[in-house]
DNA sequence: TCTGGGGTCCTAGGACCC
DNA sequence: TCTGGGGTCCTAGGACCC
C-alpha cells in the first residue's frame, strides 16, 4: 500500500544561519526578504517571543530591538545549496522523491510495509540523518494522502506533545491530529476559506473532513471538495498532479534602487526573461507567451504599472528570442520620468518542447545552441554564461544590510576554524 | 532617508469577433 | 430596426502557499 510523507525545514531559512554561526544557535533570530522588506523566516526561539512573519521590517524594527532579535538579509546563495543537500539525504529514504519548495519534499512509498519496522520509527531516522549531515532541523509526517501527509507534517512540529514525527496511519490518529488542527492549517485553506467556513460552525481539520463533500463542492468548489476528500484518505491529488510541470513560470523582483534609465530597465527585464528561460527549459516546456510588465510602487502618490504580452510565433526556450523579445517591448513599456520600483516578466502559455508542432514556413531550430550552454552553466556555475544584454553587475541590486557570508559556494567565505 | 516579498493558479469581467 | 449568443483573448485581482 502506498504511503506519501512531507519532510520540512522547521524556521528554514533562519534555521540555516545557525548552522555556520554556532554563536547565534541559542538566540532569537529572524530571516529579511529580498530589499530587507519583511520578515520571512522566524526561529523557534523567536517564535515563542511573539515575533511576527510576513510583516514589513522597519514597522516591527522596534520589537525586534527589544528583544535583541539577530537579524539577517535573505542569503539565496547559502539556502539553495543547503537545501540541496538536505534533498539529496530525504531522497535517499524513498525510490521516489519530489522537491516541493526550497524546504520541504514528499516522498511516495510503495509496498515499505513488508521491509520497515514502523513508519514513526522511519521518520525519525530521517530527522536524525538531516540533522547529523546537514544540521537542519526537519519534521517529518505521513499519510495515505498528501493533504493528510501534510497535516501530519503540522503535527509533527506544532502539537504539545510533538518530536518531530507524526503518523497518521488509522482513523484514530487521523481524528487525533484532524481535531487539533485549525481550519486554516489544512493545506488548500487559507484565510477566507476558513473564514467562510467558520460561519458554517466549523472549528478544526476533523470538522471539515465530517462535511458532506457534495455540498462542500456546491458551496466552495471542485478544490474543497477534493480537499475534504483527502482528509477522509480518499486519494484525489495524484503523485502526477504535485510533479506535473508549471503552467506558468514568473520571475519578479523589487528593485533595491529605482530604475530611471531605458538602458537599465532592459538590462532588469532581460535578466528575468533568461530566468524564466531557463527554468522553462528544465522543465522541457517552450514558451509561446510572454507578460512583461513594470510599475512605481503601489505606495507611490502616483502609482503607474503597465504590461504587455508577447506573443512568439512559434514557442521558444531560446534566450535570444526571449532577449530581442524584450528589447522590442522595452520601447513602449519605459516611460522617461517614471521611478520603476518592480519590474518581471512571466510565461503564462507554455507547450511541451517533447511534442512540438512544427511551422511549415518557419525553419526549426537547432537546439544545439541552447543545450550547450545548459551544460556550460550546470557545469561552471550559474552565470558562466552570460547574454551581453544581462545585467552581471546590478547596479540596482536590492538591500541586503544584514547579509551572511556564502559559506558553502564561496572560496572567499569559506568558514575559518581558529584553533 | 526610506523602507511594504515572491510564486502559481484560477476566475470574473471587459473587449472584440463571428 | 432592434436585439442577441457564444467563443477567444486579455487584464486585473483574489486566493493560496512558502
Amino acid at each position: 500500500m502506498e504511503m506519501f510523507s512531507l519532510t520540512d525545514a522547521t524556521g528554514c531559512f533562519a534555521s540555516i544561519e545557525k548552522i555556520y554561526e554556532p554563536s547565534i544557535r541559542f538566540r532569537p533570530v529572524v530571516v529579511l526578504s529580498n530589499n530587507d522588506g519583511c520578515i520571512i523566516a522566524i526561529c523557534p526561539i523567536a517564535k515563542k517571543l511573539g515575533i511576527p512573519k510576513f510583516q514589513p521590517y522597519f514597522k516591527v524594527k522596534h520589537l525586534l530591538d527589544k528583544y535583541h532579535v539577530v537579524v539577517r538579509s535573505s542569503n539565496y546563495e547559502l539556502y539553495g545549496d543547503i537545501s540541496d543537500k538536505m534533498m539529496s539525504v530525504i531522497a535517499r529514504f524513498s525510490d521516489n522523491t519530489y522537491q516541493y519548495s526550497i524546504d520541504e519534499a514528499f516522498s511516495c512509498f510503495n509496498n515499505y510495509e513488508g521491509i520497515l519496522k514502523d513508519w514513526y520509527t522511519y521518520g525519525h531516522e530521517m530527522r536524525r540523518a538531516v540533522w547529523r549531515e546537514v544540521r537542519m532541523p526537519v519534521g517529518v509526517g505521513f499519510g495515505r494522502t498528501l493533504t493528510l501527509a501534510k497535516a501530519a507534517n503540522h503535527a509533527s512540529k506544532k502539537l504539545a506533545d510533538s518530536d518531530g514525527v507524526a503518523v497518521i496511519d488509522d482513523d484514530h490518529s487521523r481524528k487525533l491530529i484532524l481535531q487539533q488542527m485549525k481550519l486554516d492549517d489544512v493545506w488548500g485553506v487559507g484565510k477566507r476559506l476558513s473564514q467562510r467556513l467558520s460561519l458554517l460552525g466549523l472549528k478544526t481539520g476533523y470538522d471539515l473532513a465530517n462535511r458532506s463533500p457534495k455540498s462542500i463542492r456546491q458551496q466552495f468548489g471542485v478544490t474543497l471538495e477534493r480537499t475534504v476528500e483527502e482528509l477522509n484518505g480518499v486519494r484525489c491529488l495524484s503523485w502526477d498532479d504535485v510533479k506535473s510541470p508549471k503552467k506558468e513560470i514568473f520571475s519578479t523582483r523589487s528593485l533595491g534602487q529605482r530604475i530611471v534609465k531605458f538602458v537599465d530597465l532592459r538590462k532588469a527585464l532581460t535578466t528575468h526573461a533568461v530566468k524564466v528561460g531557463n527554468k522553462a527549459r528544465q522543465q522541457h516546456s517552450l514558451i509561446k507567451k510572454l507578460y512583461i510588465f513594470a510599475s512605481s510602487s503601489p505606495y507611490d502618490e502616483r502609482y503607474f504599472k503597465k504590461g504587455i504580452m508577447y506573443d512568439f510565433p512559434r514557442a521558444t526556450d531560446n534566450i535570444c528570442h526571449l532577449s530581442s523579445a524584450i528589447a522590442q517591448v522595452t520601447n513602449t513599456l519605459f516611460i522617461e520620468g517614471v521611478a520603476y520600483y518592480r519590474c518581471g516578466v512571466g510565461a503564462i502559455e507554455l507547450e511541451s518542447s517533447d511534442f512540438q508542432q512544427q511551422d511549415l514556413f518557419i525553419p526549426p531550430v537547432n537546439p544545439a545552441l541552447m543545450n550547450c550552454y545548459s551544460l556550460i552553466n550546470q557545469r561552471f556555475g550559474r552565470g558562466t554564461l552570460l547574454l551581453a544584454s544581462e545585467a552581471n553587475k546590478e547596479k540596482w541590486a536590492m538591500r541586503r544590510e544584514f547579509l551572511s557570508p556564502r559559506y558553502t559556494t564561496r572560496w572567499s567565505d569559506i568558514p575559518v576554524i581558529r584553533c
